[in-house]
DNA sequence: GTTTTTGCAAACCATTTGCAGGGTC
DNA sequence: GACCCTGCAAATGGTTTGCAAAAAC
């Protein structure tokens, strides 16, 4: 759960225009609790009154990605989703319960990168990492029920 | 670049049955060079005089994902891939230009996990981790041309 | 003989695109 | 006023599904 305000800030940063489905998208994406798709903003803004076509939902999450307020990540299923975040390199840890996510630093993982293009000769240009468990109060409700 | 049989071998052992579909599957994966879609496993087999269904071909790699010998990976630009791999736990470094993969052990990676399980409190069930960049030859070809 | 698997075509569904009207700078 | 953005509806494209015939066990 984030606030809208600074996504809408990034998105001008970052050169777009700001505009009333922008900022729409921003409301709706800062709402979301971990991560969510398109579809999810797309049934959320039609239960409220807000009218934003399909295409702008999409086209907004791009440019959202492209400024670094949220990001594409890949679930295990293979589905699609988006997760808001800080704008700089980091990784996520998502909740496979409640979808619950947390942004996690580079944690060591820049040694590893490094061991892994020394051992292969590959130039290692980009990487991704991707975390899935379960968020400390799904732990606590499964030792629970 | 892998050989087919062990890929049969281990759909057999996951409980599939043996048949022509899946042995032509199996020699077009291995055939592949690097990373692949189902497109191609598809294009390859009309050039060939294979005749195999869109259904077969994705229900294949399914079951072969299923057996652990093909992994599925995302690409940085959201694309569906393939690569051939053996079935144990693993990552990927892919050469963005040829598509080469190659095959990673856990390269201290778990220590990576263990600490962003501590810092955070989720517990880390899986993790994906996928490198994207330059292979040796390539880098050789960028340095020639 | 029973259970899987195949192939085809149709169905799906998320995402993208063309375009005309409207808003932003 | 020039350029960007929106919404709609239609197109796209990868993936899945229903089903009857064929193959594997």
């Amino acid at each position: 759960m984030v606030d809208a305000a600074p996504m809408i800030s990034a998105l001008r940063d970052a050169g777009y225009r700001r505009t009333t489905a922008r900022g729409e998208v921003a409301r709706l994406v800062a709402a979301q609790d971990g991560h969510f798709v398109a579809a999810d903003l797309l049934s959320e803004a039609a239960r409220g009154n807000t009218r934003i076509g399909r295409a702008t939902v999409f086209r907004t999450l791009e440019a959202m990605s492209d400024a670094g307020v949220v990001e594409r990540i890949d679930l295990p299923t293979g589905d699609h989703a988006y997760v808001a975040c800080e704008p700089r390199h980091h990784h996520h840890v998502v909740c496979a319960s409640c979808g619950a996510g947390q942004d996690i630093d580079d944690a060591g993982l820049r040694r590893v990168v490094r061991d892994v293009a020394r051992r292969t000769g590959y130039r290692v240009d980009d990487h991704r990492l991707e975390l899935f468990g379960s968020c400390p109060r799904c732990q606590a409700r499964e030792a629970a029920g």
